[in-house]
DNA sequence: CTGTTAGCGCTTTCAG
DNA sequence: CTGAAAGCGCTAACAG
């Protein structure tokens, strides 16, 4: 037996008066005695009213509900930028309902169905590796829904966006290992659907090139993913090259832990005989041993920067803004696994 | 200027015919011509026509969305928790809105709060570690919103409830050292706020006494955190000890892995000198050398039965049913840093 | 088979 | 200052 919540119109019928002065009542509105004031207050208070926001909504045509939808939730990077937007987000008053596409095309367009349906103010997505085409986002732009994309591009889509710069994260990486003596530097390159990975290894390019040194195809691997079990492989490649490598930039801290760990199974030393650095300073990598360099990239603040330019689309939906792209700098961390 | 989304009465106008037909058609209503139908599905396409979900929500007092309130998210086991949870919900249908309390009893309650203005059909929750006091659950209870709390325990509320054996964990993993031929075996405790937290202890206690070895308070120490940087003090102390511990049986996997550092940092050889085991089987675990023994911990699964209470709470809203609690089975797992 | 009516809970004109 | 009425988009009961 579900006892219905109270509504407006129980408090009026209780009071004797119309729903609409208690909506008046409630709303601060000025046209309002001090009297019937306090007594709906008191009374909405003694019976424990909450507005439904369900019929608010549906007026307002507004839900005050961001969709926030990701690649995966696991990953310390995403995490940690849903905590930036949540934190942007909530002390406006404004939900997030979050959904994983796992990577797929295909769960990425459903939710951003469901979520279109569900009706969310506005979206807030980092698209799958497996997303080339943008029909789905276009649908949106076409029918006026706020969208920002963050650290995953997709050309070609004109919206707001906020990403790391890694091509100068890479870039720096490689420089530092370049500097401190690496001749002869790898890559485990990450898929390269990826706008990311793209740029990542184009930093790592360049780096190498403004040293002088030949880009060598043996030196590149690509990873299938972004945990220490796709380190393995590649890492073991690299190893077993005639004239093995002196020096890994990873795609990122996983699979840079991964790395590590076959390079110290081979019993060669770090950084000694091969250094290691990765990108995304995970809170783990530090507590490896050696400590792991690494990139830090601003997630919790790219979090925060693609809620807010999002917040500010919604609250303009009519008015022409120009489209901005944000790009923020990450920061070369330097620890015990490259000199 | 918003093109306002395709309407059921739109369609009707256009089609000359009545918006309850629409809505028939749309729903594979029986009383409905072929003729119409295909007609009015035809133009729906065209039209890219979506069902307002908000209107159908207020009409049905319905949402077909879950609230899961988790401590946080940037860890491994919370975060495939929900992966659990959102696998079993969302081929039903149902949404989750998901939000953190950061170990807050203040931002818990808030997020309680708006989440019953939204409406939710239900909640998922795992209390934050500050919260004692659960008249805010007792709210949802009184007002007969499904509730179903996981992993952490709130004593005296009763509602259907998903937990790890903790005690058993803890117990197999003790016992695993002592049989190894540990003799002082330290524990570094969570806060003893939380429920899990305290059934470790118990097993780890109880292992103890179960092999004759008195439980020595110097053993014991508390950590204020699951990371790795709240495993360095408490291990710092315990290494200080004028008989330090051989084996020490932490919380969590983060606070193993503090640990570790430590101990490697003190030039002392694990498992050799001492063996560690952790909490949790986080992926990264395994990569550490020596590789972390641990409790892996049903996750996803425990994600899964939470949500399929829920929902089955959710559907028979008045039915009487009484009240489960199902308790999972975690596993040893022995790698390199025990013996 | 189809249209009319009412109503989910709320706000907002428009009249008093 | 307050009430009546309309309507957000949709479905369901009731007539025809």
């Amino acid at each position: 037996m579900k006892k219905s919540r109270t509504t407006i119109t129980e408090i009026a019928n209780q009071l004797g008066v119309s729903p609409s002065t208690v909506s008046r009542a409630l709303n601060d509105h000025p046209a309002i005695s001090k009297k019937t004031k306090k007594a709906v207050v008191k009374l909405a208070r003694k019976l424990n009213y909450q507005p439904n926001l369900l019929a608010l909504n549906l007026l307002k045509n507004k839900t005050n509900t961001i969709g926030v939808v990701v690649p995966e939730i696991t990953s310390y990077f995403f995490s940690s930028v849903i905590n930036g937007i949540q934190d942007m987000v909530n002390p406006l008053g404004v939900n997030m309902i979050i959904s994983q596409s796992n990577e797929s095309y295909e769960e990425e367009k459903n939710i951003i169905q469901t979520f279109t349906s569900i009706r969310v103010d506005g979206f807030l997505i980092s698209p799958s590796s497996e997303t080339k085409n943008f029909g789905h986002l276009k649908i949106l732009t076409d029918n006026n829904i706020p969208l920002v994309i963050f650290d995953r591009d997709c050309e070609g889509i004109e919206v707001d966006k906020v990403f790391v710069d890694e091509y100068n994260g890479a870039f720096q990486a490689v420089e530092h290992l370049i500097q401190t003596g690496c001749k002869r530097v790898a890559h485990i390159a990450g898929q390269q659907t990826l706008s990311t990975a793209r740029h990542r290894f184009k930093g790592y390019k360049d780096a190498l090139s403004k040293h002088n040194i030949p880009v060598n195809e043996k030196y590149i691997v690509e990873s299938c993913g972004f945990a220490p079990e796709h380190g393995i492989d590649p890492t073991k490649k690299l190893l077993a090259l005639p004239n093995p490598p002196d020096a890994i930039f990873a795609i990122n801290d996983g699979v840079a832990i991964g790395a590590m760990y076959v390079i110290k199974e081979a019993g060669i030393k770090i950084p000694e005989e091969i250094s290691v650095i990765g990108f995304d300073d995970d809170p783990h990598s530090s507590f490896f041993k050696p400590s792991l360099s690494t990139v830090w990239q601003p997630t919790y603040e790219m979090g925060v920067l693609a809620a807010r330019f999002l917040m500010k689309r919604i609250n303009a939906s009519n008015e022409i803004l120009s489209f901005r792209i944000e790009t923020l700098l990450p920061e070369l961390v330097v620890r015990g696994s490259s000199r």
